[in-house]
DNA sequence: GTCTATATAATGATAGAC
DNA sequence: GTCTATCATTATATAGAC
């Protein structure tokens, strides 16, 4: 297990550049020159550029699933857990404001290329949607605790876009202790 | 008049396929084969495909600031003029569904390639949030008035990405009908 | 103003040597 | 497993006839 394999790697440099170029617009040549291969050699490891996209999303599946697993740990009650969700466009604000939130994007970008992948992308928005109902349920089971995860989501994603758009850091902040706010709101019944 | 100008067929038909396939994706063949004019024939009207792009944004500037008028006739109210915005992503469910907002999604695709467009997208969005604030200032002056204008923009965002995700159009629709309730907590101070 | 023909560069993908 | 050709296709863009 000492060397690196250079499937992992290509997906690597793949997941990076396909959410901070976007999926079509990055090339096999991009990837090759960040990596110091050539390109014929893509092809011992994918087929097709769509067997990358289908590694990259692979790959973040996984990521996110292991992510949600460490906030189980960090968050001692579901309200705290939620939180974690929701201070992530703070933490990475600096890729957000220029390339946009990675799961959004690319949930838009393959539905205007009607990818075949589509499906897919929004398998990971799935797993944050379950890991947030979960936490709902467990503050109360007499709330709609799934409309509740897609109001973080859908929330979260609006942040998102001004962001992008407008890159004004105070106002995602405060949007962003907004919703800490309102997660409150609700709890746990004793 | 009688003749419609080609150079403005092309950027109507730009602007469609902008949209459903994105810039990048979209290439002079797919413009030329909708509009039945030969791929040389472009460069007469324009010298690169980001002037296209160009066209494509300043035509979409037009057609917005003429709805935002459409809208002050319509709505006799601030309130009313709001929720005309506020009913846009129901109006346009079809395509939203589908392809996005056509304001978010340009947004982030230029964000994306660095585009030297993209503050020029921007500007589309700013229509929109200066209109905003400007209603809400004529409900009352004691508010943060273009704050309120963002919150709008930035809600309407996140259903349009979480249409585009899970093409759930009940949770859209209970969305908007929350966000046009919460415009109504604002009054007009008599 | 529109067309055909063409230049040029880049793309995804293949074949075969090492 | 990695490399160097190479292919076929597509893209933006140009030149010049009509």
């Amino acid at each position: 297990m000492e060397k690196i394999d250079t499937r992992d790697r290509i997906i690597a440099i793949a997941d990076d550049l396909f959410y901070q170029q976007g999926f079509e617009h990055t090339s096999f040549k991009d990837i090759a020159n960040l990596l110091n291969i050539s390109r014929g050699n893509f092809y011992h490891h994918f087929k097709t550029k769509d067997q990358i996209l289908s590694g990259v999303i692979e790959r973040r599946l996984k990521k996110t699933k292991a992510m949600l697993e460490e906030w189980e740990k960090q968050g001692d009650t579901p309200n705290q857990r939620i939180k974690c969700y929701i201070r992530i466009v703070d933490a990475n604000w600096d890729k957000i404001k220029d390339f946009g939130c990675p799961v959004g994007t690319l949930s838009n970008e393959l539905a205007k290329l009607n990818h075949l992948n589509r499906k897919d992308a929004t398998k990971v928005f799935t797993l944050f949607r379950e890991w947030l109902r979960k936490q709902f349920t467990q503050i109360s089971h007499n709330i709609d605790a799934d409309n509740l995860a897609l109001q973080v989501l859908s929330w979260s994603q609006g942040i998102a876009t001004m962001a992008t758009a407008f890159q004004d850091k105070s106002y995602a902040e405060q949007e962003i202790s907004k919703m800490c706010h309102w997660v409150d709101t609700y709890r746990r019944e004793k």
